[in-house]
DNA sequence: TATGAATGAGGATTCATTCAT
DNA sequence: GATGAATGAATCCTCATTCAT
């Protein structure tokens, strides 16, 4: 699953081979087929793991009892940690045009889902800007992806990690209630 | 070209076959090969013909002589507006992974440089914060494209053009000088 | 007919593309086809056109009134003459492997049957060493044809002309009737 | 190897498609592609291995403790015997035209080199008339593979070996020291 | 469990040929 | 007569998948 990630994203889905995943896992393609039925289970099983990992550490970032804005902070630096850690990992799930089946697209939604709960309880709390929370979502991540994206890409200059700072400040702006 | 920028939209630039590039012209296979030397060439026609577009509406607008603010506006407008009009065309070069040569690359590159020289004569100019450019590209285009992004993956409901107020407002959040 | 001789030299019959042929002969491929019913018949065009033109010169020199030796030789100057001077067409026609259609293999033996009629004239009149005439024709034709094969393989460095004597004088300790 | 090489014997290198060559083999195109990285590939090899057999028996030959008319008799032997064996095989590497990479040609010359090595040896020892090296081997080959070829042309009745005698006391007729 | 050979469908590309202009 | 676009079959090759060992 790990050689899965790796390769899907650096070539795409249908751009790595099963041989190529069986190589760069060090073993035969045979091999591969014992332990997954079908390359579409290994896409998404090495999907589901990663997307699990990351689900985890969200779900208790978004349950602390802190501002919201510490948590959004929180939610930022435990993003690009990921990323600078398991950048293949972060780049697969993150930052590739999936197509899966349902179910995986579902699993797919579960930091979407904690994070515009979150959203909704702050609001109601007054302590967040009333915006219609899907595009909450759509900003918060679109400026917190475009880090890792604009790294992988060549743009910016790694680790994401120092970043955090500047990127939860312009969220924050976005983000924050009006006075 | 359109048909390329179509069906590697959808199914990415490798997932598009040549065969099904042809059908989708409305010609045989032949016919494509007669015009193009290789699929790589085709890809690389579609995508420059769709960004020398897009640039073009680009540069008139960042030498409108404008507020900033006002230019945002315009350019996260026109780029809305493109997207609901050539929604394949737009999510094929700005949504799509590529893998292109360093020629086309370059071309790829041409609105980002527009829109970082106006973010430095902006600052220098003091009617936008300062903050290292690439940052401010990274943020504006991390908002802007998160909505078309959202879009096709059936989150948001288009058309675009009705997040063109909140985008503005939002990025101009992240972007205008502090008081 | 020119350009097809040329570039089935260099590449083969099957390496020869009638795309190919076209450009190096500077017309359109459909200009190809007015002329030609197809590549069969422009292939074989060009082949019987070329051999009809070394026939003359090879009756000729089998029906001059001078010893068998002397017309030999030639035989053998005229051949390396053409090639010095067609090296295309006579690669083509002979040092190139064909699979033609009846008519014009027949066409293709006009050469050895003038050949081995003026052999076999000779060895009546006791000129020449009695021996199968097609074994005549092979160590003839074997040791006349290596030279502009091996000069075409760079093996030997041309003009084939200057190897006149040296060809003769072999052929001749082959063929000349012992003592 | 075997079905490439008797295959490209009969319709040339280009001629003989992979397809054609798997059905002969017996196997899948796919199958061809585990063993053989490309046509050039498995062209090369069955080229070499063919070559590689012969120049075995010719280095032995050529090493012989016997007088240097002897050993043209066997080399003559040694190739019509193989000829008869293995048409194809030796038709494909001796009567082919071949368009392969430097590596492959230096192997092809493995059977010219020990021959010219041998008739060096022999014309210092003054039992070969004096001649450059490289006609001697023109006049040999031409001669002798001249029977071959007109046997695959249905000039000549087969089996080679018939022909030894006559081809041996031809190109000891052109090659022996004059008195 | 793992291997590596094999398969058959499909990938990009070339080719001989046709045809409207 | 010539052009150049179009076609459909065939080319070389890759891929996901299967299976005997």
């Amino acid at each position: 699953m790990d050689a899965t990630a790796r390769l899907m994203a650096r070539r795409g889905v249908k751009g790595a081979s099963v041989r190529a995943i069986a190589r760069e896992a060090g073993v035969t393609e045979g091999a591969v087929y014992r332990h997954f039925a079908s390359k579409e289970v290994l896409y998404a099983a090495a999907y589901v793991r990663v997307i699990r990992e990351m689900a985890e550490v969200k779900k208790a970032i978004a349950s602390q009892q802190i501002p919201i804005e510490r948590r959004l902070r929180e939610w930022v630096r435990a993003s690009f940690e990921f990323f600078d850690r398991h950048p293949d990992a972060f780049t697969f799930v993150l930052l590739t045009p999936h197509d899966l089946p349902e179910p995986q697209r579902e699993v797919g939604r579960l930091n979407s889902n904690t994070f515009i709960e979150m959203v909704k309880d702050a609001q109601q709390g007054g302590t967040l800007k009333p915006m219609r929370p899907e595009l909450v979502l759509s900003h918060f991540s679109g400026v917190l992806l475009n880090v890792p994206r604009l790294i992988n890409e060549g743009t910016l200059e790694g680790p994401a990690l120092r970043y955090t700072d500047e990127v939860v400040e312009a969220v924050w702006d976005m983000l924050r209630p009006r006075p």
